[in-house]
DNA sequence: GACAAATATGTTCATGTGTTCATCTAAGGG
DNA sequence: CCCTTAGATGAACACATGAACATATTTGTC
């Protein structure tokens, strides 16, 4: 069990967990585990409209838990790293219990 | 890396992490971590006052994230599994990159 | 029982947050 | 070029949230 973290780490902490903190979010990043997608594809999956999934999108990729790249006309996203799985798992052995 | 979880578990996923998704809330948590606090105590070292903490404590306790036992007329906080500290310590790694 | 100490709770207020709607930008096809 | 398609962005609105303040509740002491 380490030490009290930082004041810095602390709110960086906090900032990433409210990230999580929004069924949407969650549901996009779902979404993309079995792999990339476009804004429309994940819109339609989650029967939302295209609008409120770039807002989503975008605070996922300002946080960098996604990350994008142009093909064509559309943008595709994916998952940027393992660590959101993880993170996302261990919540769900939390929650699932 | 598994299935999309059912409705359910996504909101109670997407809850669970609104919880964490407070500094005032990790701070408390990690103030227990060392061991069990009294509520004053816990507003001292956080320099807060008794009733926003007394208030975080609520909510910590609903979600089941810390439990509490009378002493008195003193009522002593404790973390309420270790999945709390394993939570925060896998967020840590991700936010300390 | 009156009182003090330790918490809990209710209310209020300012601030954040997510969605919608309308609009704007970028890329490809004719 | 003009138009269509795919996304991004900005403004507005409704709703949630955290802290402060005052007050209520519970427990121990005299």
């Amino acid at each position: 069990m380490k030490n009290r973290p930082k004041e810095a780490s602390i709110e960086k902490l906090a900032d990433l967990y409210k990230i999580f903190g929004d069924a949407t979010r969650i549901r996009i990043m779902y979404a993309l585990m079995p792999g990339e997608m476009c804004v429309q594809d994940i819109a339609d999956s989650l029967n939302m409209t295209q609008s409120a999934i770039s807002h989503q999108l975008r605070i996922l990729k300002t946080s960098c838990l996604v990350k994008s790249r142009r093909e064509g006309k559309a943008i595709i996203y994916s998952l940027a790293d393992t660590h959101v799985s993880t993170i996302l798992s261990q919540g769900l052995d939390h929650v699932e219990e």
